[in-house]
DNA sequence: GAAACTTACGAAAACCCTTTCGAAAAGGTA
DNA sequence: TACCTTTTCGAAAGGGTTTTCGTAAGTTTC
C-alpha cells in the first residue's frame, strides 16, 4: 500500500508560492477567470501538473455553498432490484460531477435515521432513497433542507416525489402478450400476497383478461417467490387444470420452477404451455429451457431518472410531487413463442 | 418532495445569537469541551435541538484534515461478487461513523483515473479498489496520498496491500470434501480458461486428488461461466465417461446445468453422482433439485477486511503488503450428501 | 506631457467550524 | 480592602478556495 506518512495533497498556496504569484492569481490561472496573461496561466498551470495539484473540493463547497454529492440511501443492498437503480443513478450522477454517497440502512429504521443525519452533516445536495419492495414506505419527512427523490419504494406521504415501476402496466403486458400468442386458458402463480407488487401485477393481469371477456383459470396462486414454490405450484396448477395453455409468473424464480415441473409433466413449452415470467432477471431467463419470456422494470432508467429529478430540484427545478409510475417493457424470448 | 427555496440548514452561528451566546462558547457546549456552565449548555442544546442544527461535516473536516470519508472505487457493479464486498465494506465503515463515496468505473481505464482523481479532490482518508475478477489489475500507483486496499482483484504491484479470495484452498476443499464422501472417479467442467480463478481453482483440486492417487477423470473442460455450458459439458461428458461418480464445477450455475443433464440422463444425484459448485449463490444453490453443496468466498468478510485494514492505516497503523489469500469455506448440501 | 484607458496582479473577505488563549467576573482568604 | 483562585465566556486564528475590488504599471489619445 501507500506510505501513510507521505506529503500531504498539495495545496492551491504551495502552487502559488511555488510559481511565484499570489493565490488569488493561481487561482483564477486554473479556472479561467479574470484577467491572467498567458504565460502567468502557462507557468502557473505546468506547476499545479508537476505537483499534482487537486482542490480541495470541501473548501470549495462551503464557499459555493453546495458540495456536488448526493446521498444514496438504500434500504439493503443484498436486494436485486437495488443494484440496477444504483448503477442507473450513479451513472447518471457521474456524468455530472456529482458524487454520491451511499449508505445502506439494513431495512432498519433507526440506522436510516442515523444515516440521514449524517447525509444532512455532509451537506449533501440532494437524496435518493431506494427501497426494496414497491410498498410505500415511511416518508422521511417535509422538514429536510434538500430535495428527496424516492426510487422503486415510493412514499407514503404524496406530497414526496416517488419514481417506481408500473407493476399494473406490466400484468397487463403479460396477459396482452399470451393472448396475442393465441393463448386463452392462463393461469397465475405469484409470490407473497402481501407485496403491493403481486397486487398490482394481478390487478393489471385481470384488467387485460377481462377486456378480452376471460378470466384467471382457477384462483390465483400465492407463496414464495422461489423457484421451489414455482415448481410445486405448478405440478398442483397442471393436475387440477390440465387444460391451460398458458401460465403468467409473478417472477422469474417462480417461472424457472414452473418450466421445470412443465418438464417433468411431459408438457412442451412454448407449444403446449406458455411460460412467462417477471423481472427479467437475465441470468436466470437466458439460461432456462427455453429461454424466458420476461417483463423487465427498467430499474436502470429507473435509476437514471431519480438522478435527473434530484438534479433539476438542485437547479431550482420543481419536480413536482405524488407517486410517478414509470413504463416496463416486455422482452420476448422462447418460452412463449417458439423458436423459427 | 420538498422545498428547495426551504431555509439552508442552521449553522453554528445561528445556534449562537439564537442562544445569545458566543459561537465558541455554543460550539463547546455542543462538543462537551471547555468550562461551560450546565445552564449554558443546556440552553445551547435546547437551541441546536429546535433549529436541528448539524455541523457542517465539510467545515470541520477542513480544520481536521481528515474527512472521515473513503472512496470505494468499483470496476463494475453490474458483478455479482461486487455486493457482497460492498456490503461487508459499508457495513464496517458505517459502525465508525466513516461514509462511503461510491464509484463506478464500469471497466473504463480512463473513467477510472477520473473517478480517482475526484476522490483525492473530496480528500477521502482512504480508498478501496473493488476488481471483478480475481486476476491481477493494474495497481493505480505509489503517488497516492492516502492508504488503497485492493479486494478481490489483487493489484499487480507488490508494494501494494490486497485481499483476495483464496481460489487454490477453494479447489482442493472441494476435491477434498468429494472424496471424503467417498468418490474417486471425478471430473472437472470449469469456465473461461483465461480467468485466474478457473486456473488457481483446478490447480487446488489436482494437488488434493494428487495426494490421494489420484487424477482428474478426463481432461478438465473449459468454456464459460453459464447454465448452458454445465448443460452440455455434462452431457458431453456423461457419454465419455459414464463411470463418472463426481463432478466439481467452477460455478454455481455451471452446477445447474450439470444437474439438469445428469437428471435428463437418468442420473441421481448425489447417490449416483455427487455434484460441487462454487460461489454459492443462494439462490441458485438453494433452489437446485438437489440442494447444491458449495464452496461460499466469504465475500463479505473480505470486504470488511478491507475497511479495516484502511481503517488501521488511517490511525497510522503499517497494514503491510502484498496479495493475501483468504480463507474460503465449504457448505454441504444436498447435491453430494443424501439427505437423511 | 497629461489625461483616460486597458491589463495584470494582489489583498482581503467570505464560507463554517474548532481550538487556544486571554480576559472578565465571581467567589474566597488574609 | 487587596490579592488570589476558580469559573465562565469571547476574540481570533486557522483551514483551502473563490471572488470582488483596488492598485500599479503600461498603453493610447489629444
Amino acid at each position: 500500500m501507500t506510505d501513510t506518512t507521505g506529503p500531504r495533497a498539495a495545496t492551491l498556496s504551495d502552487v502559488a508560492a511555488r510559481a511565484g504569484v499570489s493565490i488569488s492569481t493561481a487561482s483564477k490561472a486554473l479556472n479561467d477567470r479574470g484577467d491572467v496573461s498567458a504565460a502567468t496561466r502557462a507557468k502557473v498551470r505546468a506547476i499545479a501538473e508537476e505537483l499534482s495539484f487537486t482542490p480541495n473540493a470541501m473548501a470549495r463547497g462551503l464557499l459555493a455553498g453546495r458540495t456536488g454529492t448526493v446521498g444514496l440511501l438504500t434500504s439493503d443492498l443484498e436486494g436485486r432490484f437495488m443494484i440496477p437503480i444504483l448503477m442507473g443513478a450513479e451513472d447518471a450522477f457521474g456524468a455530472g460531477r456529482i458524487n454520491v454517497f451511499l449508505c445502506d440502512a439494513r431495512g432498519d429504521a433507526i440506522r436510516e435515521q442515523h444515516h440521514l443525519k449524517e447525509l444532512l452533516s455532509r451537506r449533501v445536495d440532494g437524496i435518493i432513497v431506494v427501497g426494496r419492495q414497491t410498498d410505500p414506505r415511511p416518508s422521511l419527512g417535509q422538514e429536510i433542507p434538500v430535495p428527496v427523490v424516492y426510487a422503486y419504494a415510493p412514499s407514503d406521504d404524496s406530497r414526496d416525489l416517488s419514481l417506481t415501476p408500473d407493476n399494473y402496466a406490466g400484468g397487463r403486458l403479460a396477459i396482452e402478450h399470451l393472448l396475442a400468442c393465441g393463448r386463452r386458458r392462463i393461469a397465475h402463480i405469484s409470490g407473497d400476497p402481501a407485496y403491493a407488487a403481486a397486487q398490482d401485477r394481478l390487478a393489471g393481469a385481470r384488467a387485460a383478461l377481462g377486456e378480452a371477456g376471460l378470466e384467471l383459470v382457477g384462483e390465483p396462486m400465492f407463496s414464495e417467490w422461489t423457484e421451489h414454490w414455482g415448481r410445486d405450484a405448478a405440478a398442483m396448477l397442471l393436475q387440477r387444470h390440465p387444460d391451460i395453455d398458458a401460465v403468467f409468473c409473478g417472477s422469474d424464480q417462480i417461472a424457472r420452477g414452473v418450466l421445470d415441473s412443465a418438464r417433468d409433466l411431459g408438457r412442451t413449452v412454448p407449444d403446449d404451455l406458455a411460460v412467462i415470467g417477471y423481472d427479467n432477471w437475465e441470468v436466470l431467463a437466458t439460461n432456462a429451457r427455453p429461454e424466458l419470456t420476461s417483463i423487465d422494470a427498467n430499474l436502470q432508467q429507473l435509476g437514471r431518472q431519480a438522478a435527473l429529478r434530484v438534479f433539476d430540484a438542485i437547479d431550482g427545478i420543481d419536480i413536482g410531487e405524488g407517486a410517478h409510475h414509470l413504463p416496463v417493457r416486455l422482452v420476448i424470448r422462447g418460452s412463449t413463442i417458439p423458436r423459427r
